[in-house]
DNA sequence: TTATTTATTGATTGTTCAATCAAATTTTAA
DNA sequence: TTAAAATTTGATTGAACAATCAATAAATAA
Protein backbone atom coordinates (compact mmCIF):
# COMPACT_ATOMS: atom_id res chain seq x y z
CA UNK A 1 0.00 0.00 0.00
CA UNK A 2 2.91 2.20 1.29
CA UNK A 3 4.18 1.66 -2.15
CA UNK A 4 1.75 2.28 -3.76
CA UNK A 5 0.81 5.20 -2.57
CA UNK A 6 4.56 7.21 -3.09
CA UNK A 7 4.49 5.62 -6.67
CA UNK A 8 0.82 7.74 -7.19
CA UNK A 9 2.48 10.34 -5.18
CA UNK A 10 6.17 10.34 -7.16
CA UNK A 11 4.57 10.06 -10.64
CA UNK A 12 1.58 13.00 -9.52
CA UNK A 13 4.43 15.48 -8.52
CA UNK A 14 6.68 14.81 -11.60
CA UNK A 15 3.76 14.85 -14.15
CA UNK A 16 3.12 18.15 -12.49
CA UNK A 17 6.53 19.44 -12.37
CA UNK A 18 7.23 18.30 -15.58
CA UNK A 19 4.24 20.40 -17.10
CA UNK A 20 5.40 23.31 -15.05
CA UNK A 21 8.86 23.36 -16.99
CA UNK A 22 6.89 23.80 -20.58
CA UNK A 23 4.85 26.17 -19.50
CA UNK A 24 7.95 28.57 -17.88
CA UNK A 25 9.72 27.77 -21.05
CA UNK A 26 6.83 29.06 -23.57
CA UNK A 27 5.34 31.86 -21.69
CA UNK A 28 7.94 32.69 -18.77
CA UNK A 29 7.60 33.20 -14.88
CA UNK A 30 5.60 36.11 -15.00
CA UNK A 31 3.28 34.93 -17.01
CA UNK A 32 2.97 31.19 -15.53
CA UNK A 33 -0.15 30.26 -13.17
CA UNK A 34 -1.40 26.89 -11.82
CA UNK A 35 -4.58 27.40 -14.07
CA UNK A 36 -1.68 27.30 -17.02
CA UNK A 37 0.19 24.54 -15.35
CA UNK A 38 -2.81 22.20 -14.60
CA UNK A 39 -4.18 22.69 -18.44
CA UNK A 40 -0.68 21.94 -19.79
CA UNK A 41 -0.95 18.32 -17.47
CA UNK A 42 -4.69 17.78 -18.08
CA UNK A 43 -5.69 17.93 -14.72
CA UNK A 44 -7.90 20.20 -12.20
CA UNK A 45 -6.31 22.98 -10.80
CA UNK A 46 -6.94 21.81 -7.42
CA UNK A 47 -4.94 18.81 -7.95
CA UNK A 48 -1.42 21.14 -7.88
CA UNK A 49 -2.15 22.10 -4.39
CA UNK A 50 -3.29 18.61 -2.89
CA UNK A 51 0.42 17.70 -4.20
CA UNK A 52 2.62 21.18 -3.35
CA UNK A 53 1.58 23.63 -0.65
CA UNK A 54 1.52 26.36 -2.81
CA UNK A 55 3.21 27.77 -6.12
CA UNK A 56 6.05 28.56 -4.42
CA UNK A 57 6.50 25.15 -3.38
CA UNK A 58 5.79 23.76 -6.93
CA UNK A 59 8.88 26.82 -8.15
CA UNK A 60 10.94 24.98 -5.19
CA UNK A 61 10.37 21.19 -6.08
CA UNK A 62 11.09 22.34 -10.19
CA UNK A 63 14.01 24.12 -9.33
CA UNK A 64 15.67 20.98 -7.11
CA UNK A 65 14.78 18.90 -10.17
CA UNK A 66 16.37 21.25 -12.63
CA UNK A 67 19.55 21.45 -10.69
CA UNK A 68 19.58 17.32 -10.04
CA UNK A 69 18.98 16.75 -13.86
CA UNK A 70 22.11 18.94 -15.00
CA UNK A 71 24.12 17.74 -11.85
CA UNK A 72 23.54 14.00 -13.01
CA UNK A 73 24.59 14.80 -16.49
CA UNK A 74 27.50 16.49 -15.82
CA UNK A 75 29.07 14.19 -12.78
CA UNK A 76 28.97 11.66 -15.01
CA UNK A 77 30.52 12.61 -17.66
CA UNK A 78 32.89 14.45 -15.44
CA UNK A 79 33.64 11.64 -12.89
CA UNK A 80 35.19 8.92 -14.88
CA UNK A 81 38.05 11.41 -16.05
CA UNK A 82 41.63 10.59 -13.63
CA UNK A 83 43.46 14.11 -13.87
CA UNK A 84 42.33 17.56 -13.18
CA UNK A 85 42.89 18.90 -16.83
CA UNK A 86 41.20 16.22 -18.28
CA UNK A 87 37.70 17.34 -15.28
CA UNK A 88 38.18 20.62 -16.75
CA UNK A 89 38.11 20.34 -20.08
CA UNK A 90 35.04 17.72 -19.55
CA UNK A 91 33.08 20.08 -16.71
CA UNK A 92 32.91 22.89 -19.18
CA UNK A 93 32.11 20.63 -22.34
CA UNK A 94 29.58 18.83 -20.09
CA UNK A 95 28.24 22.22 -19.49
CA UNK A 96 27.61 23.16 -22.38
CA UNK A 97 26.74 20.47 -24.10
CA UNK A 98 23.83 20.29 -21.43
CA UNK A 99 22.27 23.83 -22.23
CA UNK A 100 22.00 22.68 -25.88
CA UNK A 101 21.19 19.42 -25.29
CA UNK A 102 18.30 20.40 -22.94
CA UNK A 103 17.21 24.13 -24.14
CA UNK A 104 13.74 23.64 -22.15
CA UNK A 105 14.88 22.71 -18.49
CA UNK A 106 18.00 25.51 -19.07
CA UNK A 107 15.23 27.98 -20.29
CA UNK A 108 13.26 27.47 -17.42
CA UNK A 109 15.80 27.25 -14.84
CA UNK A 110 16.16 30.87 -15.75
CA UNK A 111 12.98 31.77 -15.29
CA UNK A 112 13.08 30.43 -11.81
CA UNK A 113 16.14 31.79 -10.47
CA UNK A 114 15.61 35.38 -11.89
CA UNK A 115 12.17 35.29 -9.80
CA UNK A 116 11.51 33.20 -7.29
CA UNK A 117 12.33 34.36 -3.72
CA UNK A 118 13.16 33.09 -0.38
CA UNK A 119 10.55 33.81 2.34
CA UNK A 120 12.59 36.90 3.49
CA UNK A 121 12.28 38.27 -0.45
CA UNK A 122 15.44 37.36 -1.15
CA UNK A 123 16.00 36.54 -4.90
CA UNK A 124 17.74 33.54 -5.52
CA UNK A 125 20.56 34.88 -7.89
CA UNK A 126 21.54 37.21 -4.86
CA UNK A 127 21.70 34.24 -2.55
CA UNK A 128 24.87 33.76 -0.64
CA UNK A 129 27.66 31.29 -1.19
CA UNK A 130 26.73 29.00 1.65
CA UNK A 131 24.06 27.92 -0.13
CA UNK A 132 26.42 27.26 -2.95
CA UNK A 133 25.37 24.86 -5.81
CA UNK A 134 27.07 21.90 -6.11
CA UNK A 135 28.22 22.51 -9.81
CA UNK A 136 30.10 25.42 -8.67
CA UNK A 137 31.66 23.03 -5.46
CA UNK A 138 33.12 20.99 -8.37
CA UNK A 139 34.10 23.14 -10.80
CA UNK A 140 36.57 25.02 -7.75
CA UNK A 141 37.30 21.80 -6.36
CA UNK A 142 39.14 20.85 -9.54
CA UNK A 143 40.97 24.51 -9.95
CA UNK A 144 41.91 24.64 -6.50
CA UNK A 145 42.94 20.30 -6.89
CA UNK A 146 44.93 21.30 -9.95
CA UNK A 147 46.62 23.91 -8.73
CA UNK A 148 47.69 22.17 -5.08
CA UNK A 149 49.04 19.03 -7.12
CA UNK A 150 51.03 21.23 -9.52
CA UNK A 151 48.89 20.39 -12.26
CA UNK A 152 48.08 23.78 -13.19
CA UNK A 153 51.52 25.68 -13.36
CA UNK A 154 50.01 29.18 -13.34
CA UNK A 155 49.74 31.77 -11.30
CA UNK A 156 45.44 32.03 -11.04
CA UNK A 157 43.10 32.32 -8.27
CA UNK A 158 40.72 29.70 -8.35
CA UNK A 159 37.66 31.28 -6.77
CA UNK A 160 38.62 34.14 -9.99
CA UNK A 161 38.56 31.26 -12.62
CA UNK A 162 35.63 29.82 -11.22
CA UNK A 163 33.19 32.91 -11.61
CA UNK A 164 34.73 33.29 -14.91
CA UNK A 165 34.14 30.03 -16.22
CA UNK A 166 30.42 29.85 -15.16
CA UNK A 167 29.95 33.12 -16.75
CA UNK A 168 31.27 32.57 -19.60
CA UNK A 169 29.26 29.63 -19.86
CA UNK A 170 26.37 31.05 -18.78
CA UNK A 171 26.32 34.22 -21.66
CA UNK A 172 26.19 31.69 -23.84
CA UNK A 173 22.54 30.56 -23.11
CA UNK A 174 21.62 34.08 -23.05
CA UNK A 175 23.10 35.51 -26.09
CA UNK A 176 22.03 33.11 -29.05
CA UNK A 177 25.02 32.75 -30.91
CA UNK A 178 24.91 33.33 -34.56
CA UNK A 179 28.62 33.66 -35.42
CA UNK A 180 29.67 30.69 -33.64
CA UNK A 181 28.16 27.71 -32.60
CA UNK A 182 28.28 25.85 -29.61
CA UNK A 183 31.20 23.27 -30.66
CA UNK A 184 33.53 26.41 -31.58
CA UNK A 185 33.05 28.30 -28.62
CA UNK A 186 33.46 24.99 -26.30
CA UNK A 187 36.94 24.78 -27.91
CA UNK A 188 37.61 28.58 -27.92
CA UNK A 189 36.80 28.62 -23.90
CA UNK A 190 38.82 25.58 -23.22
CA UNK A 191 41.87 27.02 -25.21
CA UNK A 192 41.52 30.40 -23.18
CA UNK A 193 40.70 28.90 -19.75
CA UNK A 194 44.26 26.70 -20.36
CA UNK A 195 46.46 29.53 -21.39
CA UNK A 196 44.71 31.55 -17.87
CA UNK A 197 45.87 28.10 -15.25
CA UNK A 198 48.71 26.30 -17.35
CA UNK B 1 5.65 76.97 -23.97
CA UNK B 2 6.52 74.16 -25.93
CA UNK B 3 9.71 74.02 -23.32
CA UNK B 4 7.81 74.18 -20.64
CA UNK B 5 5.78 71.62 -21.48
CA UNK B 6 8.22 69.33 -22.37
CA UNK B 7 10.05 70.28 -19.44
CA UNK B 8 7.28 69.00 -17.01
CA UNK B 9 6.68 66.08 -19.15
CA UNK B 10 10.65 65.14 -19.33
CA UNK B 11 11.02 65.71 -15.42
CA UNK B 12 7.73 63.59 -14.73
CA UNK B 13 8.68 60.81 -16.90
CA UNK B 14 12.50 60.56 -15.49
CA UNK B 15 11.00 60.82 -12.30
CA UNK B 16 8.38 57.66 -12.36
CA UNK B 17 11.11 55.46 -14.07
CA UNK B 18 13.58 56.74 -10.97
CA UNK B 19 10.70 55.41 -9.13
CA UNK B 20 10.05 51.86 -11.24
CA UNK B 21 14.22 51.43 -10.29
CA UNK B 22 13.80 51.65 -6.73
CA UNK B 23 10.75 49.08 -6.99
CA UNK B 24 12.05 46.79 -9.34
CA UNK B 25 14.89 46.51 -6.98
CA UNK B 26 13.43 46.34 -3.56
CA UNK B 27 10.62 43.39 -4.57
CA UNK B 28 11.44 42.53 -8.18
CA UNK B 29 9.72 42.02 -11.34
CA UNK B 30 6.91 39.83 -10.57
CA UNK B 31 5.58 41.91 -7.81
CA UNK B 32 6.20 45.36 -8.80
CA UNK B 33 2.80 47.23 -9.96
CA UNK B 34 1.83 50.55 -11.21
CA UNK B 35 0.47 51.08 -8.08
CA UNK B 36 3.32 50.73 -5.94
CA UNK B 37 5.41 52.64 -8.40
CA UNK B 38 3.08 55.53 -7.96
CA UNK B 39 2.98 55.43 -4.41
CA UNK B 40 6.97 54.89 -4.32
CA UNK B 41 6.58 58.53 -6.98
CA UNK B 42 3.99 59.90 -4.34
CA UNK B 43 1.83 60.16 -7.55
CA UNK B 44 -1.66 59.07 -8.40
CA UNK B 45 -1.89 55.92 -10.64
CA UNK B 46 -3.72 57.62 -13.37
CA UNK B 47 -0.62 59.67 -13.63
CA UNK B 48 1.37 56.86 -15.09
CA UNK B 49 -1.13 56.13 -17.67
CA UNK B 50 -0.92 59.90 -18.41
CA UNK B 51 2.74 59.64 -19.41
CA UNK B 52 3.14 55.90 -20.11
CA UNK B 53 0.99 53.98 -22.33
CA UNK B 54 0.90 50.91 -20.09
CA UNK B 55 2.93 49.10 -18.41
CA UNK B 56 5.10 47.79 -20.99
CA UNK B 57 5.94 50.99 -22.35
CA UNK B 58 7.35 52.34 -18.60
CA UNK B 59 9.73 48.70 -18.36
CA UNK B 60 10.81 49.60 -21.87
CA UNK B 61 11.43 53.48 -21.11
CA UNK B 62 13.03 52.27 -18.00
CA UNK B 63 15.55 49.57 -19.49
CA UNK B 64 16.36 52.12 -22.39
CA UNK B 65 17.40 54.49 -19.46
CA UNK B 66 19.10 52.06 -17.42
CA UNK B 67 21.39 50.88 -20.35
CA UNK B 68 21.92 54.28 -21.60
CA UNK B 69 23.49 55.42 -18.09
CA UNK B 70 25.53 52.17 -17.93
CA UNK B 71 26.89 53.13 -21.64
CA UNK B 72 27.57 57.12 -20.20
CA UNK B 73 29.43 55.70 -17.47
CA UNK B 74 31.90 53.36 -19.50
CA UNK B 75 32.17 55.04 -22.98
CA UNK B 76 33.30 58.23 -21.06
CA UNK B 77 36.06 56.48 -19.38
CA UNK B 78 37.10 53.68 -22.43
CA UNK B 79 36.94 56.88 -25.00
CA UNK B 80 39.89 58.99 -24.11
CA UNK B 81 42.42 55.83 -24.04
CA UNK B 82 44.37 55.77 -26.91
CA UNK B 83 45.83 52.20 -27.81
CA UNK B 84 43.35 48.80 -27.26
CA UNK B 85 44.65 47.07 -24.60
CA UNK B 86 43.92 50.30 -22.68
CA UNK B 87 40.60 50.50 -23.53
CA UNK B 88 40.29 46.55 -22.93
CA UNK B 89 41.39 47.14 -19.51
CA UNK B 90 39.23 50.29 -19.12
CA UNK B 91 36.24 48.34 -20.35
CA UNK B 92 36.44 45.69 -18.07
CA UNK B 93 37.41 47.99 -14.99
CA UNK B 94 34.11 50.02 -15.47
CA UNK B 95 31.91 47.85 -15.87
CA UNK B 96 33.12 46.14 -12.83
CA UNK B 97 32.69 49.40 -11.12
CA UNK B 98 29.58 50.72 -12.46
CA UNK B 99 27.71 47.36 -11.21
CA UNK B 100 29.41 48.14 -7.34
CA UNK B 101 28.65 51.81 -7.56
CA UNK B 102 24.99 51.46 -9.14
CA UNK B 103 23.99 48.40 -7.33
CA UNK B 104 20.29 49.65 -7.55
CA UNK B 105 20.99 50.28 -11.30
CA UNK B 106 22.05 46.89 -12.11
CA UNK B 107 19.71 44.79 -10.26
CA UNK B 108 16.93 46.77 -12.02
CA UNK B 109 18.36 45.93 -15.35
CA UNK B 110 18.29 42.33 -14.84
CA UNK B 111 15.06 42.47 -13.11
CA UNK B 112 13.44 43.75 -16.74
CA UNK B 113 15.83 42.17 -18.89
CA UNK B 114 14.60 38.64 -17.69
CA UNK B 115 11.12 39.65 -17.32
CA UNK B 116 10.34 41.96 -20.40
CA UNK B 117 9.13 40.44 -23.33
CA UNK B 118 8.54 41.24 -26.86
CA UNK B 119 5.02 41.71 -28.63
CA UNK B 120 6.30 38.23 -29.98
CA UNK B 121 6.98 36.82 -26.35
CA UNK B 122 10.09 36.48 -26.87
CA UNK B 123 11.85 37.16 -23.82
CA UNK B 124 14.72 40.17 -24.20
CA UNK B 125 17.36 37.57 -22.69
CA UNK B 126 17.13 35.36 -25.75
CA UNK B 127 17.16 38.56 -28.62
CA UNK B 128 18.85 37.83 -31.53
CA UNK B 129 21.93 39.57 -32.07
CA UNK B 130 20.84 42.19 -34.83
CA UNK B 131 19.73 43.81 -31.41
CA UNK B 132 23.15 43.83 -30.15
CA UNK B 133 23.79 45.97 -26.97
CA UNK B 134 26.21 48.76 -27.75
CA UNK B 135 28.64 47.76 -25.17
CA UNK B 136 29.53 44.33 -26.58
CA UNK B 137 29.41 46.64 -30.11
CA UNK B 138 32.39 48.57 -28.33
CA UNK B 139 34.09 45.09 -26.16
CA UNK B 140 34.11 43.33 -30.08
CA UNK B 141 35.46 46.36 -31.69
CA UNK B 142 38.30 46.55 -29.43
CA UNK B 143 39.24 42.87 -29.94
CA UNK B 144 38.91 42.63 -33.47
CA UNK B 145 40.96 45.78 -33.88
CA UNK B 146 43.59 45.03 -31.27
CA UNK B 147 43.87 42.07 -33.64
CA UNK B 148 43.84 43.62 -36.62
CA UNK B 149 46.64 45.90 -36.16
CA UNK B 150 48.73 43.30 -34.31
CA UNK B 151 48.73 44.91 -30.99
CA UNK B 152 47.37 41.49 -29.42
CA UNK B 153 49.64 38.63 -30.73
CA UNK B 154 47.28 36.08 -29.34
CA UNK B 155 45.32 33.23 -31.77
CA UNK B 156 41.73 33.87 -30.22
CA UNK B 157 38.15 34.54 -31.74
CA UNK B 158 36.98 37.61 -31.00
CA UNK B 159 33.44 36.82 -30.86
CA UNK B 160 34.68 34.14 -28.30
CA UNK B 161 36.35 36.40 -25.71
CA UNK B 162 34.08 38.66 -25.72
CA UNK B 163 31.25 36.40 -24.74
CA UNK B 164 33.40 35.23 -21.92
CA UNK B 165 34.72 38.93 -20.89
CA UNK B 166 31.01 39.88 -20.38
CA UNK B 167 30.40 36.96 -18.62
CA UNK B 168 32.89 36.42 -16.62
CA UNK B 169 31.43 40.63 -15.66
CA UNK B 170 27.55 39.36 -15.53
CA UNK B 171 28.48 36.70 -13.29
CA UNK B 172 30.05 38.95 -10.49
CA UNK B 173 26.95 40.50 -10.20
CA UNK B 174 25.27 37.08 -9.62
CA UNK B 175 26.87 35.64 -6.82
CA UNK B 176 27.99 38.30 -4.19
CA UNK B 177 31.53 37.35 -3.60
CA UNK B 178 32.49 36.79 -0.24
CA UNK B 179 35.76 35.26 -1.10
CA UNK B 180 36.87 38.11 -3.64
CA UNK B 181 36.34 41.27 -3.53
CA UNK B 182 35.32 43.56 -6.21
CA UNK B 183 39.30 44.80 -7.29
CA UNK B 184 40.89 41.63 -6.60
CA UNK B 185 38.81 40.23 -9.12
CA UNK B 186 38.86 42.93 -11.70
CA UNK B 187 42.60 42.05 -11.41
CA UNK B 188 41.97 38.73 -11.85
CA UNK B 189 39.79 38.94 -14.68
CA UNK B 190 42.16 41.70 -16.53
CA UNK B 191 45.34 39.25 -16.10
CA UNK B 192 43.47 36.16 -17.30
CA UNK B 193 42.57 38.22 -20.38
CA UNK B 194 45.62 39.15 -21.29
CA UNK B 195 46.91 35.80 -21.00
CA UNK B 196 44.16 35.01 -23.52
CA UNK B 197 44.69 37.45 -25.95
CA UNK B 198 48.33 38.73 -26.22
C1' DT C 1 -19.80 -6.70 1.26
C1' DT C 2 -19.08 -2.36 3.71
C1' DA C 3 -16.35 1.24 5.84
C1' DT C 4 -12.47 4.15 5.43
C1' DT C 5 -8.91 6.43 3.32
C1' DT C 6 -6.95 8.52 -0.79
C1' DA C 7 -7.35 11.05 -4.97
C1' DT C 8 -9.61 14.35 -8.00
C1' DT C 9 -12.84 17.78 -9.58
C1' DG C 10 -14.44 22.39 -10.42
C1' DA C 11 -16.90 26.15 -8.36
C1' DT C 12 -16.11 29.82 -5.13
C1' DT C 13 -13.68 33.41 -2.40
C1' DG C 14 -11.16 37.35 -1.64
C1' DT C 15 -7.35 39.83 -3.51
C1' DT C 16 -4.54 42.29 -6.76
C1' DC C 17 -3.92 44.10 -10.96
C1' DA C 18 -3.79 47.34 -15.40
C1' DA C 19 -6.46 50.33 -17.46
C1' DT C 20 -10.11 53.81 -17.89
C1' DC C 21 -12.40 58.04 -17.04
C1' DA C 22 -15.12 61.77 -15.14
C1' DA C 23 -14.09 65.35 -12.22
C1' DA C 24 -10.97 68.69 -10.10
C1' DT C 25 -6.98 71.51 -10.26
C1' DT C 26 -3.33 74.08 -12.30
C1' DT C 27 -1.21 76.38 -16.11
C1' DT C 28 -1.26 78.94 -20.26
C1' DA C 29 -3.19 82.04 -23.84
C1' DA C 30 -6.24 85.61 -25.36
C1' DT D 1 -9.82 88.64 -16.34
C1' DT D 2 -11.46 84.69 -18.60
C1' DA D 3 -11.63 80.79 -21.60
C1' DA D 4 -9.11 76.89 -23.06
C1' DA D 5 -5.70 73.48 -22.51
C1' DA D 6 -2.78 70.63 -19.81
C1' DT D 7 -2.15 68.11 -15.72
C1' DT D 8 -3.54 65.30 -11.76
C1' DT D 9 -6.61 62.72 -8.85
C1' DG D 10 -8.83 58.66 -7.12
C1' DA D 11 -12.77 55.78 -7.76
C1' DT D 12 -14.31 52.18 -10.78
C1' DT D 13 -14.26 48.16 -13.92
C1' DG D 14 -13.46 43.69 -15.36
C1' DA D 15 -10.01 40.20 -15.73
C1' DA D 16 -6.75 36.98 -13.64
C1' DC D 17 -4.96 35.05 -9.84
C1' DA D 18 -3.80 31.59 -5.62
C1' DA D 19 -5.99 29.24 -2.45
C1' DT D 20 -9.87 26.86 -0.36
C1' DC D 21 -13.37 23.51 0.00
C1' DA D 22 -17.46 20.71 -0.41
C1' DA D 23 -18.60 17.07 -3.28
C1' DT D 24 -17.52 13.03 -5.77
C1' DA D 25 -14.87 9.00 -7.41
C1' DA D 26 -11.53 5.46 -6.84
C1' DA D 27 -8.76 2.46 -4.18
C1' DT D 28 -7.98 -0.14 -0.14
C1' DA D 29 -9.00 -2.52 4.27
C1' DA D 30 -11.91 -4.88 7.38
Amino acid sequence: MEDKQSFITKARREQIIKAAIEVLKEIGYVNTSLAKIARKANISTGLISYYFSGKEDLMNNTLIYLLEQEWLYINKRVAPKSIWTDKLIEFIEARLTYQVLNRTNSIALIEIVFNARTSEQVPYYLLEDDEEDIKTSLLKEILFEGQETNEFGGDFSPEAVSNIIQGAISETMLSPQNKLNHKEYSLELVKGVLKIIK
